[in-house]
DNA sequence: GATGACATGTAAACTGTTACATGATTTG
DNA sequence: CAAATCATGTAACAGTTTACATGTCATC
């Protein structure tokens, strides 16, 4: 939120924010956005004022203050946070063997590596309209843009990784599946 | 941690799973574990009985019960859950310019890059001795062991996607120091 | 007998989501 | 004038972390 209150914004605004860029590693509420919008102004790290919508009622509009900047850059400066995220469709991977059903299994990774394809495709189209109206992407941007690049990057890069190891999974549990039922078969 | 309770385990003990095998995408603490433990007991989820330790106080095993493992099926046949992972250190790349220090900014990825390496070091030592201590690792594993191997596969894989971003913005950020010194000097 | 690992819990604070509630303004 | 979007909020609940509290057992 501080970071994003370098330019003044709206609550709003702040909720388009995270829909638009940030939506590929960080989300919020509206409903978590307008009371630490009000702590934050209550601990001097914003200030507000009124201000007219283009379309819509007046809203009220944030803004980094120096003491908000300041914690911001302290934020930056401790160095990366790392370690802790959690990948819930990675527990569901891990207890699969639990349905002790090889073609559920495999459905399940099916449309794990469906819902990768779609993303990484979503991701991508923003990069080459980026691309297009931006002559100066990816490497001649200003930096206030070259850094929100680097992170669309990793997206990309990411979803990738986890698509070839959708594909890589599948083939190995279809390999398994063959095997099973050979056995069966034996029987 | 109905996944975890196929087979009897205390609360203790889950805190070791989440610590092992599962840390990679999914951690919990024991003031978190043995409320939930409590809270699925009465909810008929899960059984628990008294357990001698082989060193240490008596523990209280629980296991799942019938009705657990319905729940489980329910949530695996539901389809993956995607979408909400949050980065907190994308979050801080995302606003780096804001520390108008390119030179911080690079040091920053330094450290970003060593502990990601460092963790993928972590994660290649735990592959490589489940390999050397099973020769049916990985394609010959039961399911109980094949589908954490995927796990365990798919965090190889995107650290090791991360590490190769991490070095490619360095070289994008070193291009653009060297951009700047080259202005700078122009005055 | 001190230390550390084993073992289980509670309380308070913090974080985040879902549901509810209100109303203004724009567009078809 | 109905529906969609703009705009701001509160309340209840769910999930999580940090700090606190207690006690056992094994090893040095």
């Amino acid at each position: 939120m501080l970071g994003l209150l370098r330019e003044p914004h709206s609550g709003y605004d702040i909720k388009k924010h995270f829909e638009q860029s940030l939506r590929n590693f960080w989300q919020a509420e509206l409903s978590q956005i307008y009371p630490l919008l009000q702590k934050m102004e209550a601990e001097g790290l914003v200030r507000s004022r009124h201000g007219a919508s283009d379309i819509g009622p007046t809203k009220r509009i944030y803004k980094r203050a120096q003491k908000g900047t300041k914690e911001l850059h302290r934020w930056l400066e401790e160095g990366p946070i790392i370690g802790k995220d959690r990948i819930s469709y990675l527990a569901q991977v891990y207890f699969l063997a639990d349905l002790d059903d090889i073609d559920k299994a495999i459905s399940y990774m099916k449309s794990l590596r469906d819902e990768i394809t779609k993303k990484v495709a979503a991701l991508e189209i923003i990069e080459s309209n980026w691309r297009s109206n931006d002559t100066r992407y990816p490497n001649d941007l200003a930096d206030e843009e070259f850094y929100p690049h680097l992170t669309l990057a990793l997206g990309i890069k990411r979803l990738g990784a986890t698509g070839e190891w959708c594909e890589d999974s599948l083939r190995k549990m279809q390999v398994r599946r063959r095997w099973t039922n050979a056995k069966r078969s034996q029987l």
